[in-house]
DNA sequence: GCCGTTTTCGGCCCGACTGTTTTCAGTCG
């Protein structure tokens, strides 16, 4: 629904239609995207639909249509009119929907390809508004649609940004560098990167600048200007540069940050305060009939050196970056009852970790040594079951094997507790790929799904919702099977499977690999449903032990707490939880 | 198209950069 609905926006706004309606579209299917609860659901208990934010009337009976017919009839009937090309030009950068608009109507171009041979041809000279660089802009933003489509993991984005912000710090005479944007906000993908810079003179600001645009990894230079520059990297991903003044960071860092949504909402937040937030800073209302118009500004600054005093003044607790989504942190921090959310200090094992064994890149020894060093208390082993051939998974023999191993390597040490445990395949049938005498004998049971992705929702649900039943499993885990950037999460009515996993004792895995599954927005209706949250890194190397950090960011973005995470727990607790006499 | 402890009509977040103009429109974030 949400997909039709953006559509639907995307369409009407390059039909030229109002644009408030078009945004009114989009908020819709932004809210639907985040909403716990189906639509369905709702039609069926006659919830009313209007409850949804920025749901009304129309929206509403379009709501009923979708929800009892899959499809939008206004949207057929646009995109009868409106080609479905055009909705691929508007992702060209520097397309907009004026110039999309101009293309169909005055050049017939009505997709990427005609606009490519439209470009080659010459058919686009005279085209109002569009001179010799506009054509070369579009001609070089064609380049990098091709190139570099989608967005960059998290993880990928640091590994990139890192040395690049080092690299700007060191330039004499600044004074910070800053990342916001998603990134601050420990997205699980990134769309760009956004950097905020603090320079003491202007020479500096200017030299930073240059430093910018001439960092070897940049492969073009978008735009460049006294406060704001553009680049490309070679690997195609933007990133965006904002000079500022010291007295103004909080408030850029805030704009910045974002997101759009949570920036939207304080905009609107400060004007009921009569106060007017921009990046520049929080500022006292100006130019009234009462006051004399003060020359060249709005209203005294009132705010703005710091995030904190800017939320202060808008009555707020300093609200984590990771929450700014317009989730209902605003209403939260306006109450003082932001959650406390769980921080990698407080996670004391990792629950998923292979080793040689299976698959890993590593010995046993050599991954608990890396815990002990990481500072966990226990950690799981965790290789795979016998169906994951590829992997060497471990039969029953073979895993009498690594025990005998795993006595021999745990004697007498004290340093950290070794858990038994395996990551046993869910075959296609829902039965799981040990036997229960061995499930019995494991400490720790992580149930997973590898195979038979193509299954129906319905059959795949009730596979999961069949495993998950076992008395022996403890953990569900990569619940959806999404990778990022990879692969999209199978059919599963995840619903019915948290139902399973919370009547059984199971928890539910985050899956802090590539993977980030589950997502944030399944992370919160998990939550809310007080489920365990087990963490897991699924680490097949020593270095990846260290994705641990990207998979308590996303359990911060679900707001989620150090009491629902399962290796936020001592042992004894830990234990009591994995004997189901918790 | 949505929304309302000022409003059922008139708003809807706001500023920088670029290019094409010569005071502004389009696009982006």
């Amino acid at each position: 629904m949400a997909r039709l609905l953006e559509e639907f926006g995307d369409l009407s706004e390059v039909n030229g239609d109002n644009p408030f309606k078009v945004r009114a579209y989009r908020n819709v299917a932004a809210t639907l995207r985040e909403l716990p609860t189906s639509v369905e659901e709702m039609v069926r208990s006659g919830a009313p639909l209007t409850d949804i934010k920025g749901v009304g009337k129309e929206i509403a009976l379009k709501l009923v249509d979708m929800a009892t017919t899959g499809r939008l009839r206004q949207l057929d009937e646009l995109a009868e009119i409106v080609p479905l090309g055009l909705l691929e030009l508007r992702r060209v950068k520097g397309v907009g929907p004026k110039l999309v608009q101009a293309l169909w109507r005055e050049r017939g171009v009505t997709s990427v390809a005609e606009l490519e041979e439209a470009l080659a041809t010459g058919r686009l000279a005279g085209l109002a508004g569009v001179g010799a660089k506009k054509l070369e802009a579009i001609e070089r933003a064609l380049e990098a649609y091709h190139r570099h489509v989608g967005r960059t993991p998290l993880a990928e984005i640091g590994a990139i940004a890192e040395p690049f912000v080092a690299r700007l710090r060191a330039v004499d005479g600044v004074e910070r560098v800053e990342i916001a944007g998603s990134y601050r906000r420990r997205k699980d993908t990134i769309g760009d990167i956004d950097l905020l810079v603090v320079a003491k003179t202007e020479a500096a600001a200017r030299a930073v600048t240059r430093e910018f645009t001439t960092y070897p990894e940049v492969a073009e230079v978008l735009g460049s200007g006294e406060t704001r520059s553009s680049a490309r990297l070679a690997n195609g991903v933007q990133v965006d540069l904002r000079v500022i003044e010291a007295e103004a960071l909080g408030a850029a860092l805030l704009y910045f940050t974002g997101s759009k949504a949570h920036n939207v909402a304080l905009r609107q937040l400060a004007l009921d305060k009569g106060l007017h937030l921009s990046e520049y800073g929080l500022f006292a209302e100006g130019g009234s009939d009462a006051a004399p118009a003060t020359p060249g500004a709005a209203g005294e600054r009132v705010a703005g050196r710091t995030e904190e005093e800017i939320y202060e003044r808008l009555g707020l607790e300093w609200i984590p970056p990771e929450l700014r989504e317009d989730r209902g942190e605003i209403a939260a921090a306006a109450r003082h009852e932001l959650p406390r959310l769980v921080t990698m200090a407080d996670v004391r094992g990792d629950l998923h970790v292979h080793s040689t064994w299976s698959d890993g890149k590593a010995t046993v020894r050599e991954m608990v040594d890396a815990c002990v060093e990481r500072g966990y208390e226990y950690l799981a082993l965790t290789d795979h079951s016998k169906a994951l051939a590829m992997t060497g998974g471990l039969d029953e023999a073979k895993l009498a094997r690594q025990w005998a191993e795993l006595d021999e390597l745990m004697a007498g040490r004290d340093d950290i507790t070794l858990l038994r445990g395996m990551e046993v395949d869910i075959l296609k049938d829902g039965t799981l790929d040990l036997s229960d005498e061995w499930l019995e004998r494991l400490d720790i049971v992580l149930v997973s799904v590898h195979s038979h992705f193509e299954l129906s929702e319905a059959e795949q649900t009730a596979r999961v919702v069949k495993a998950v039943s076992h008395p022996q499993v403890n953990v569900l885990a990569h619940p959806t099977g999404r990778v990022l950037g990879q692969r999209d999460p199978y059919a599963l009515d995840l619903s019915a499977v948290f139902d399973a996993c919370l009547a059984n004792g199971v928890a539910v895995e985050h899956n802090a690999s590539e993977r980030l599954d589950l997502s944030d927005v399944d992370l919160i209706a998990a939550r809310s449903r007080g489920l365990t949250i087990s963490l897991g890194s699924d680490a097949h190397s020593v270095a990846q032990l260290a994705g641990m950090r990207y998979g308590v960011d996303q359990l911060r973005r679900a707001w989620v707490t150090p009491g629902a995470v399962l290796n936020a727990r001592p042992l004894a607790e830990l234990r009591r939880f994995l004997a189901k006499t918790a």
